[in-house]
DNA sequence: AAAAAAC
């Protein structure tokens, strides 16, 4: 192909002065993929990287970075199309997957920087207009008869289809049903020196409290809890633990309650960085949602969309989410967020970090701005601070400690051991009798530890973000049911996640801050328990450990340690690994049943299910997921 | 720097 020929075909890109081609314009659509993402990440921490690559690794499977990147370049090596299609053919085939707040590739004067709800052209899911057709009949085409997605679908002749009494009950989560059921509240059944009354509770939120043994207000909720009411924007700060949940929860249930909600325009939103955490708080604050007539939804990822589709469709007053499948509904025009009187910032520490920002942006930018925001964090830091100047007007803020550690019942201990000691120290620490959380630093390390520490014998579960969604929730069922004592796990779990009697915290990787360090020694000692946090220092750590501590606030002197040490003896009552490997308890078999019975209903079913993997009990196990990632060596 | 958050 002579030069000549070449600059026929590529007019558009543009030759530099030097002669060369410039860069082609759809360079930019060559963004990752989640699967060459998730590659990405194993190659970088695998020692292997650059060297032949196990093809049944999981990238492959979900397009890896072969497959992907090939096809993102034939565009550029296919001779180019003449002609009227020449323009569209010439187009890279692959879509930009980037969310919409990430894509701004349109050209200043082309954009629309304000927020959704200020725009004119609300990107409303407008199924009822499109189903209208103006146009005399001899002039429509025949459009397909099932346009409605599957789910929405009703394969029957209308005379057979069942009417609301007869739909199963799993697919009406709308509690509006209650309003005329309600029983008149016994006001008389409040005790009179019932301070969650003085703070201005409904009664009958009181009640339901009451019966959970939950009549004293805690601190953060104390302080929180009027100004909420009030309608002022809150920036309550309070240890984990503290009683955050209430603390944003009811007032936000009492602002709620008894509005009309219109469909797809829910009017209360909080916000939660991790799947679990939005279940803990979705599960804390049902029943209590439930008293006031206020319908909430969970809206997460890993999740089917269609239930969380139709419940917005319907009108859901109050909705519990991570960020990622809260825009993406956005997007889809299932959810519109233009109608939200009180939006809710739950861990906003974590929440304003560099990769969620965006994301939080995004969301609170779609509420309008003179709804009432509260934002509860552990710490306030500069990242936390410019979300409040930009979305908290007159913030009233209120701290119940000091954001350092407090806790009188937890004690602190930094073990300075030598390398080769780690495993054995991490696993003669684990064998101790109840629960303990063994934190590291990355996902692949989480899996290693888990391996080792039954392979010595400790029965040990990983638990990480690389997992499939039923993964994660078995494996914290069955922590939480006690057949597996021990939880090796990311900073997944550092934050917000409740477990019951946790007396151990292992840092086998040191926390990378001291905000990460309180988060994850806050899984003990929870609800005035004993707790023990021992942070394995090797030596080169042991200074920025020191540092590290006292920013902390926690009193502890690096010692060093050795395993079978009294002080290693005192924290694990002196059990030792047996040294026999186990094997994790088998998943309970599930029964799979199609068209969504009660199995797996939701991903906080506390029955350990085998979810989307049940394909019978025996069969051979699909080749991926990260549990191949086990056997893979591993370095610091 | 890792982890988390969407198919």
């Amino acid at each position: 192909m002579t030069q000549h020929h070449q600059d026929q075909h590529e007019p558009a890109a543009g030759n530099t002065a030097d002669g060369r081609i410039k860069k082609p314009r759809h360079k930019k659509f060559q963004t990752q993929s989640y699967g060459e993402r998730m590659a990405a990440d194993a190659a970088a921490a695998s020692p292997a990287a650059g060297e032949v690559r196990d093809d049944t690794a999981r990238g492959e499977r979900r397009g890896g970075p072969t497959q992907y990147s090939d096809r993102g370049v034939r565009s550029y090596d296919r001779a180019p199309v003449k002609g009227y299609r020449a323009e569209r053919a010439n187009q890279p085939r692959r879509e930009d997957d980037r969310p919409q707040y990430r894509r701004d590739d349109r050209p200043a004067y082309k954009r629309d920087d304000r927020p959704s709800y200020q725009r004119d052209e609300r990107p409303t899911f407008k199924r009822d207009e499109r189903s209208r057709d103006e146009r005399p009949s001899y002039q429509r085409e025949e459009r397909p008869r099932n346009e409605r997605p599957s789910y929405q679908r009703d394969e029957r002749p209308r005379f057979e289809r069942s009417d609301r009494a007869e739909r199963p009950t799993y697919g009406r989560d709308d509690k509006q049903h209650t309003k005329r059921d309600e029983a008149p509240v016994d006001l008389g059944t409040v005790a009179p020196d019932n301070q969650f009354a003085e703070l201005g509770i409904a009664p009958r939120l009181i009640q339901r409290m009451a019966r959970d043994g939950i009549t004293t207000p805690f601190p953060i909720q104390a302080a929180t809890i009027p100004d909420a009411l009030a309608g002022k924007d809150v920036l309550g700060r309070g240890q984990t633990g503290s009683g955050k949940t209430l603390g944003f929860g009811l007032p936000t249930l009492m602002r709620l309650a008894g509005g009309r909600t219109e469909s797809r325009r829910p009017r209360g939103m909080i916000l939660v960085p991790t799947r679990e955490l939005a279940m803990q708080v979705h599960d804390a604050l049902e029943p209590l949602a439930h008293v006031m007539n206020v319908s909430l939804k969970l809206i997460a990822g890993g999740l089917p969309y269609p239930k969380q589709i139709d419940a917005l469709r319907r009108g859901v007053d109050l909705l519990i989410a991570t960020p990622g499948r809260l825009i993406d509904l956005c997007e889809q025009g299932a959810a519109d967020l233009g109608a939200v009187e009180i939006a809710v910032l739950d861990e906003a520490d974590h929440m304003c970090d560099m990769g969620f920002m965006p994301a939080v942006t995004t969301l609170l930018d779609m509420t309008p701005a003179s709804g009432q925001r509260l934002l509860f964090s552990a710490t306030l830091d500069n990242d936390v601070d410019t979300i409040v100047k930009t979305y908290l007007k007159d913030p009233v803020t209120h701290s119940t400690e000091s954001g350092q550690a407090t806790v009188t019942t937890m004690e602190h201990h930094l073990l300075v051991i030598e390398p080769g000691h780690k495993q054995s120290l991490t696993a003669e620490l684990a064998s101790r009798d109840g629960r303990t959380i063994v934190f590291v630093r990355t996902k692949l390390g989480a899996d290693r530890v888990a391996t080792q520490l039954r392979d010595r014998g400790v029965m040990a579960a990983a638990l990480h973000g690389g997992l499939t969604q039923g993964a994660r929730n078995r494996t914290l069922d069955q922590f939480k049911d006690g057949s597996v004592p021990v939880l090796v796990a990311t900073d997944v779990a550092a934050r917000g996640i409740h477990v019951d009697d946790v007396g151990l915290i292992v840092q086998a990787d040191p926390a990378a801050d001291h905000k990460d360090y309180l988060h994850r020694a806050g899984r003990t000692a929870r609800a005035g328990g004993k707790g023990a946090v021992v942070t394995l220092v090797l030596p080169h750590q042991r200074r920025g450990m020191v540092r590290l501590a006292e920013s902390a606030g926690v009193d502890a002197e690096p010692v060093r340690a050795r395993p079978g040490d009294q002080l290693v003896t005192e924290l694990t009552g002196g059990n030792k690994p047996s040294g026999y490997p186990v094997k994790l308890p088998a998943p309970k078999p599930q029964r799979f049943g199609k068209g969504g019975g009660k199995g797996g209903k939701r991903f906080g079913s506390s029955r350990p299910g085998r979810g989307h993997d049940s394909r019978g009990g025996s069969g051979p196990r699909r080749s991926n997921g990260p549990r191949r990632t086990d056997g893979k060596s591993y370095q610091h």
